[in-house]
DNA sequence: CTGTATCCATTTCGATACTG
DNA sequence: CAGTATCGAAATGGATACAG
């Protein structure tokens, strides 16, 4: 048998093209996903805020969650954490020119969520009854 | 004191002027954020499917997982379940004119994680690395 | 083939208390 | 003001077994 007409076997595990990236990609997605982050960013799209301030703006965000969230959107270079050495101490943070590029896919996703929350509510009404 | 001096209190617990869609739009960003709905998504734009076929394609889905995401996606009028009772049974899935709409924004915030994602591993590492 | 039911480990998150 | 630390409740998700 020559070299041409040996068989290589199929490769099994890489169910497509795109897979390298499929877990890089979802934890991006993951981090757009988490039910703060979003907020955090639309809050920050008209300039830099301090901790309190978003405390305050975002409403139902335990003050954990907030430490968790920023300190995750900094981690991923969305947004930066200047600190004033002032007393009382003051924190400022800003979105970076990535979280500004971020904030728009996600401004589109979430006028989308808005202007179809009817059918969405709909859906969810029908199927509820219709599953008692 | 005449009427136009009457002071009305402040009325403390509304943040915003968009609080009212707040947590309907937040449950609608919670699908998307779900780990496995938007892989699903992506699986459904070029046409149905059926439900061991995307559980292939999506390489890591548990049974369980898939099943509920699906359930999720159906409730919302995202998509559309067609059973054919045939033995063995056939579901196809596709998705709705209301799902092919959310797929652009989808798509669109799925581009930008892929086309940023060297920036936003990049910041991850050195953020990693300053903080030991 | 297409699910449902159950169990169990892990993760997530809010409440609370405390620090510089 | 801007966090950190700790705890327990709840949600999440995988593995497995079973059913129509």
């Amino acid at each position: 048998m020559r070299p041409e007409n040996i068989r290589v076997p199929a490769l099994p595990p890489m169910p497509g093209p795109d897979h390298g990236d499929c877990k890089a990609v979802a934890s991006v997605l993951a981090r757009v996903g988490d039910k703060w982050s979003v907020f955090v960013i639309m809050m920050l799209i008209d300039g830099p805020r301090r901790f309190n301030e978003l405390k305050r703006m975002i409403n139902g965000i335990s003050q954990r969650m907030l430490t968790l969230t920023l300190r995750g959107l900094e981690r991923d270079g969305l947004v930066t954490r200047t600190i004033f050495p002032t007393i009382p101490p003051r924190v400022d943070y800003e979105l970076t020119d990535l979280g500004r590029g971020l904030a728009e896919p996600v401004k589109a996703l979430g006028e989308w969520a808005i202007a179809h929350l009817p059918e969405i509510e709909g859906a969810r009404s029908k199927f509820d009854t219709r599953n008692e």
